[in-house]
DNA sequence: TAACTTAGTTGTATTAATCAACTAAGTTAG
DNA sequence: CTAACTTAGTTGATTAATACAACTAAGTTA
């Protein structure tokens, strides 16, 4: 922070953010999941106007008291909605024009977040608002304000990012099997990966190890259980994921 | 847009967004161009409080009643400091906290541009702000606000982009030769690359065309002049761009 | 006309993805 | 007990793009 003046203090003591026409503010998440084998996203169905009873990305409006940034905001609305704490969360770009909301001249903040399926049993918690998980290919398809666009960059955020990093490690549990990592990339791509492949490149990018002496036991061979390595953060690569002929998913 | 019912035409006319606190909105733009063989940034030095005399990225807050959307804030910014109409555009995300704004809560859409140099002699036109292009290397240390973040999230943005898609066609006029566009994308990069492997990485990704008989003259062995197809838009690859041994550059 | 400079091409080596086939290690059915 | 089954994990040949170096092409300049 720069150092404030007695120039400056006079002119910020008589600034008044009310003798300016601004617009609204807000934050939206879209929020992503993987459940039953699909790409989730989740929706809320608004209880309040304008767009009641519309569905809609959950997120709201900054409260400039309670909130330090931007973040923050965010990170309140997805815990309300799904009581996770510590999401995967991630700026997407901003929107803003004058005829997305009724009310006038608005703007809102993108944000992007990734949850494993397992922490999210507290959905329905607090507030009026319905909140439903809705694969990707069942999403109503008109959405409120320009909700559908901000998903839409949300999706396109997610996959294109997925070629190229270890992203996806935040759908998971802690611990988790190769296999179970590539069927989550195969499920958010939509289409199937090679096995030899998907493998060497994470042995390559050295941000997974194994946990020694656990494997996931079922009706067939046990797999070895990884995590992520603690110093590691997320894992860029120079080449995105191949493909294999076949139908793909999700 | 939704059908708007009586009951709602009720909630809207009475509801009134100076009832609510909200942050300052503003719009700041990372303008990039290459000049004398550097990758340049278009920064103001501010005549108004706060932060008066410090060097910061162009913008400023939003409009409403001139403004269509935040797109057309940008421009509008874009222009006023370098005369350019028509500029590469591109959001980048957000930022807003308590603090980076000594008036209150306030949030900022960044934006970054690409225009080519030959274009931008206009600079210094209207305001009263000194305007100044500054070599990546030469960028002050401390800048106004939280600007040195966003400059940083722009320059990030545009090297990733860079490594994958056709993005620096917008850095030079619309008429030029391969080496020149390769020597931008090793200006951009700051490392050399391979020439067969870019002038490969180019016919395949076909988004260029060779301008029937016109040659760029000089004291050597004319090069053949390429323009953008024009039904093709910025084409993405499916690999980063390579590298060579050597200094590099920029 | 030879030296110089930049444009543009060609060919081999390396690397990572592609594809298919294989082995490994458990459970389940008979 | 054993064969069938399923998923885990590995191996090796093929393909495609980069990495690197050397080459030819076509102009200007001394």
């Amino acid at each position: 922070m720069h150092a404030v003046d007695q120039d400056e203090q006079a002119f910020l003591s008589q600034y008044n953010i009310h003798d300016y026409e601004v617009p609204l503010t807000s934050v939206d998440l879209v929020i992503f999941t993987v459940r039953a084998e699909t790409l989730q996203v989740l929706l809320v169905q608004r209880g309040e106007h304008p767009y009641r009873g519309w569905w809609a990305l959950p997120g709201g409006f900054i409260d400039i008291h309670r909130d330090q940034d931007l973040e923050a905001t965010a990170l309140r609305k997805l815990q309300e909605k799904t009581g996770v704490l510590s999401p995967y969360l991630e700026p997407l770009q901003g929107f803003g024009n004058k005829t997305r909301d009724p009310r006038g001249w608005s703007t809102t903040f993108g944000y992007f977040a990734l949850i494993p399926s397992d922490k999210l049993e507290l959905v329905h918690g607090a507030g009026t608002e319905a909140a439903q998980w809705f694969p990707l290919s069942a999403i109503p398809t008109s959405l409120a304000f320009d909700h559908a666009e901000i998903l839409a960059c949300g999706v396109s955020r997610l996959r294109s990012k997925v070629e190229y990093s270890s992203l996806l490690v935040h759908l998971l549990p802690s611990q988790f099997t190769l296999s179970e990592l590539q069927r989550m990339h195969e499920i958010v791509l939509g289409r199937t990966l090679d096995k030899s492949a998907f493998r060497k490149r994470i042995k390559d990018g050295d941000y997974l190890e194994e946990i020694p002496g656990q494997q996931r036991l079922g009706s067939n061979r046990p797999a070895q259980l990884y995590r992520c390595r603690p110093d590691k953060s997320t894992v860029y690569f120079s080449r995105a994921l191949g493909e294999r002929q076949g139908s793909g998913s999700g």
